[in-house]
DNA sequence: CGGTGCATCAACCGATCGGTTGATGTCAGG
DNA sequence: CCTGACATCAACCGATCGGTTGATGCACCG
């Protein structure tokens, strides 16, 4: 019997996930948590095989406990609406063992969690996608967070100047790190910038 | 006895939201779809009294499968993750009678199904509040198909000379486009046209 | 028919951006 | 100590953008 906890902040998914494990027969679901803290106390107090962990959550997102939780063995299987770069990779990282998108169907899911608990490791196609993606072409490198708040007032419609008086250093140094971010993303103007940037979700709503 | 049917491509909430639907005690899941088309077909063959839609699906979304279905006499309850202008207004547009949020709790799920299904709106807290601040303030005007698509090659990158010889057009009618979209994003350059094209989803990934 | 919205176009000019090619200083890690 | 990453800065110049103030044509609707 694989002993699941199943961490999401939508009741909808962790009832869903909660009944659609009822019918594998050998998954039992011992645990819930609606957030990365709740999560870490859950699964430390009982030790699950699995958890099914949900990345964006409000509080304590799913990569930061991801990682608190590395001392504890159970494996994590990331599961998700997202397949960003920004979401794959810093769970990986953090170490997950899988990473499956909240669309895989009903048997695709028992057979990743079987695989998970066994500590293999579980990929939906596109996240698979994007991993040899990663591993042809040299990953997008990160931006600093200098050029993140660079970027994020250019973002707002902030002349160079305007950003240079905002951060008080110079306008040469705003467009030093505005070169240093074209080239990071691949692009060669700030419009392309700020488009990348919210497809790889360096920028958000939250500007 | 409430006749819901379920629409949604993840099978999680399809499983979670039957699981939850089934302890209501007075509402019965009478069908499910994973996109508008099937959607379409199911209501039109059940003719429940309440239809819980999600919007962005693969193939056709839930704003037209709404707008489809204006004639079935089912009311329909929009069940999303996103509350952003761009989701909301066109689907309540379209003739959506409520529109919820996923991490909507459990019993508030069954009053909005049992208030929708008595002709009555139902909206999130959040979604609420969103449409009392497109009364305060009129609502950021749409862009015309032809000025996304001029912000979309922007946002790729172009140059206005660029875009222009891309759609066969003079570069002073991409700037005149540009200028429109400006005014009616209320910003005042490429890039901050791009971000909040991005926050509202009137550009996604798929630029 | 008139009005509206959309698409298209022009020309001029000041402001800003992007490219370029340097440079210095600080901090952390090996 | 050395190296690499990051932050900071400068100056010049061509390219591009944005503002501005017009204009015409087409399709649709009342």
């Amino acid at each position: 019997m694989i002993r699941v906890v199943i961490v999401d902040d939508h009741p909808v998914v962790r009832d869903g996930l909660r009944g659609m494990l009822a019918a594998a027969g050998d998954v039992e679901v011992v645990g819930e948590a609606a957030d990365g803290a709740e999560a870490e106390a859950v699964v430390r107090a009982v030790v699950p095989d699995v958890v099914l962990m949900d990345l964006r959550m409000p509080g304590m997102d799913g990569v930061t406990a991801i990682g608190r939780l590395r001392d504890v063995p159970a494996r994590v299987l990331v599961l998700t609406t997202y397949d960003t770069d920004s979401d794959v990779l810093p769970a990986i990282k953090a170490g997950a063992t899988g990473y499956l998108l909240k669309d895989t169907p009903r048997e695709e899911l028992f057979r990743a969690v079987r695989s998970a608990a066994r500590g293999e490791a579980v990929l939906s196609p596109s996240v698979a996608t994007r991993l040899v993606g990663q591993v042809r072409t040299p990953a997008a490198e990160p931006l600093s967070d200098r050029e993140v708040e660079v970027l994020g007032l250019i973002a707002r419609g902030c002349t160079n100047r305007e950003a240079a008086a905002r951060l008080f250093i110079s306008e040469a140094t705003v467009k030093t790190h505005l070169v240093h971010v074209y080239a990071k993303l691949g692009v060669n103007d700030r419009a392309a910038a700020v488009a990348v940037a919210y497809e790889r979700g360096v920028l958000t709503g939250d500007r």
